[in-house]
DNA sequence: GTTTCAATCAAACGATTGTTTGAGAGTACG
DNA sequence: CGTACTCTCAAACAATCGTTTGATTGAAAC
């Protein structure tokens, strides 16, 4: 029933389009990569995926959630293990939100290319793509927020919710390795995902302390 | 010659491909938007792209092209009465980067919307698109580089230049309107980005007056 | 008036798109 | 055995894609 019908002799072929599918969206589009090309790069009949997917939106919508799923999870475990205590610092809350990520970025499985998908959703502007993350995502940065509004006392709500968006594209860009100026090609993959997690990190924290916008208006 | 054939009844037809071609490109993505589409909203003929920009990837480097020469010139403009001066604060050269961007997204003409296409750029990360903003880009950013290094004197090299990248992220998230919180709907359009900048530059200034992470390598 | 040339137009080009179809393979259950 | 069911496959579907063609327009040059 929710077995595979014989024994699979590697993975099965749902798990093997959505590898397929994640990476080449990472790196051509949802619009510009083909089911064909999917199909191709996953050895499996083009019709495979309308089959056990339905529809090409359908398999986009699965591959979100195959990793946001774990995502979320892990950030709230994590969070959970520093929320409200007394020597929590706001790096802590940071590392929280971010390591997971980073971890992410770093699975065998392909994990990486889920960072580049994740930025494209961001910029796909969709409005059914961003209600389907709102609905996935909403409650965890709800969660985030006020710890850090904890950590944080000086800063109104609304301040809080700003600097977090701000986080969350800092985060995003950097995880997807967008950078303008180019990388040393010496420095392998996952250390240069580990110092970036180290500057964002730094950088947020400084940037979450920094006095409120709100309370002082008269900045022009 | 290189005036329109006879008085145009508004803007040229390449200009109206142009403008038709940003806002299409914005929320559809550059594979998603079809000549068909853009040629229609424009109300130009549609073999018009290919006589007046030879193919549709040309057509996409112009409607880079047209914003960013404007972009950047105002950005070292602003950059140069600041760059060098003793009274000159972080916060005005973080004003000159962020200012021109928010005011590029102001303009009547679209540019608003080309904001969210710079955001799919970073996205598309395709190496003949990355070549081309290195190129138009990259001095300009070297500028400010040089300029905050001045006024961070305790940083690294390799610290300004990560903690640039940082700043561009937040900065191209937050100005094409990413964020997974729903915004206040009787907030406008040009309001939103105006307390965007303002939240930015707050958050990017303490963000850069973190102490570096190259000096003090223990933070994990 | 005639030539010249840039610009626009409808129509068609072959290629590729997402999706559907119907036959076939293979396992499980009776 | 036969029936049932899940999955795979090659082939075709209509639609849409970027691009090209050849005719037609209209103003400028001579």
């Amino acid at each position: 029933m929710t077995s595979a019908p014989y024994a699979s002799r590697e993975r099965s072929t749902k798990e093997r389009i959505l590898g397929a599918a994640e990476a080449l969206f990472a790196t051509h589009g949802f619009a510009g990569a083909s089911l064909r090309q999917v199909t191709a790069a996953a050895r499996v009949n083009l019709a495979a995926v309308n089959y056990h997917f339905g529809s090409k939106d359908k398999l986009i919508e699965e591959v979100f959630r195959r990793r946001l799923d774990e995502l979320n999870s892990r950030r709230l475990a994590a969070l959970g293990k520093v929320a409200g205590l007394d020597e929590t610092r706001l790096e802590d809350v940071l590392d929280a939100y971010i390591r997971p990520a980073l971890d992410l970025s770093r699975t065998d499985g392909g994990g990486a290319a889920f960072v580049r998908v994740l930025a494209r959703a961001y910029a796909e502007h969709n409005e059914t793509l961003r209600r389907f993350l709102s609905d996935n995502y909403g409650h965890v940065l709800r969660q985030f927020a006020t710890e850090f509004a904890r950590q944080l006392p000086g800063l109104a709500k609304e301040d809080i919710y700003w600097r977090l968006d701000i986080v969350t594209g800092a985060l995003t860009y950097a995880m997807a390795d967008f950078g303008i100026i180019q990388r040393k090609h010496e420095v392998a993959e996952r250390d240069h995902r580990e110092v970036a997690a180290e500057h964002l990190i730094r950088f947020a924290a400084a940037g979450l302390r920094a006095p409120s916008v709100s309370n002082s208006p008269a900045t022009r």
